[in-house]
DNA sequence: GATAATATATAGACTAGTCTGTATAAATTT
DNA sequence: AAATTTATACAGACTAGTCTATATATTATC
């Protein structure tokens, strides 16, 4: 975290990002007003219109950092309970229903921000698009790994999965997707 | 649809819902005010406050009219392509290319209008998960019929893949995820 | 068939509040 | 003293919903 050279207290731009995080995916990006995010952060308005030109800057710059820090999180969760390829991917659904069962999930914040800015053109939708595409990199190349046949098509089906079992947990609000999920990734790896 | 007796102009409702229908489908229910329902619809805002008590009444009356066409559309779609419930089910993965082919595609109005909605207790988030509810039972009692082992299990591994492809084809405006759940359903079926 | 009663639709002003973004001046920090 | 941050006011557009009053149909009664 960036903070003023001798405050204790961290810079303006920091406080400003961590309450929009915390906001945006509670309420939704469209839910959530510049006063509401100026407010919870304790910052002057001109503060966050000196860090961000807009609103929709600020959206971007979230989830921007929201898919650093969450894939992040995903891969090192993944990566520390095995180390072999074909349990790792295996391994990505014992992750999630981790996220799922955490009291704040909310569903992805990519397809809902998507799902909220409509316009493929809106910079968040761009950041959106981008983290989907690195979540299938990532599989992909743990399915590489793992010297699965096809593995791009292999790729795919796993990631409908994933993208699948998130959006069926969040509107149940129900983590036994992920298990679900688990099984059918297991059935997927071991025919191909 | 209703008219009036003589006239042949639909009913003030009628015009409602059919604009509502396809601005809160194209551009989401937040972002559509209801000036500009009443606008293409051309009716008078008193009109629309007869006919519904409040824009969330108005969002809950069109989902559960989208529940009853969409999912008509998709299961004469589906039957129609085949007899035996098993290659039914395959059939539905054709019957989700169609759809995500078409130009005004964006995505499930149901995991869309519960992104926007945010709270569970909205009756439309509600319709939402009845209408996600429904899927499962016709995926389920389509198992059922086919004989296959476990069928609540692959019933909700299906679900995924229906859910995942959506989401995916939606985000990458591509329809291809469609061929990709296929593929998967295919082996999930075999293996079961 | 003419008249009266009822329901529905109309236009448009209006309330009271929200939204993003800007401007300004005082207070604080470096 | 200079730069940043603050609080506050402001602009202008938008929000959902209410209200009144007029107009047009449909239906019921005579």
């Amino acid at each position: 975290m960036a903070r003023t050279k001798s405050s204790s207290k961290p810079s303006a731009r920091d406080r400003i990002m961590k309450a929009a995080a915390d906001l945006f995916y509670r309420e939704g990006v469209q839910n959530v007003g510049i006063d509401r995010v100026i407010a919870e952060s304790g910052v002057a308005k001109m503060s966050l219109y000196n860090n961000f030109k807009s609103k929709d800057a600020l959206i971007a710059a979230w989830l921007q950092q929201r898919d650093a820090n969450w894939r992040e999180w995903f891969q090192k969760t993944v990566e520390k309970q095995a180390t072999d390829p074909a349990q790792r991917l295996i391994a990505m659904f014992d992750a999630l229903e981790e996220w799922f069962s955490q009291s704040d999930f909310r569903g992805c914040a990519f397809i809902n921000s998507s799902v909220e800015l409509v316009d493929p053109e809106h910079p968040g939708y761009q950041v959106a698009i981008e983290h989907q595409q690195a979540m299938f990199d990532y599989i992909l190349q743990l399915v590489n790994a793992a010297n699965i046949a096809n593995p791009d098509t292999v790729a795919e089906q796993l990631l409908l999965l994933v993208e699948g079992s998130i959006v069926v947990a969040m509107m149940r609000r129900n983590p036994a997707a992920a298990t679900h999920a688990k099984a059918a990734a297991t059935t997927l790896i071991q025919a191909a």
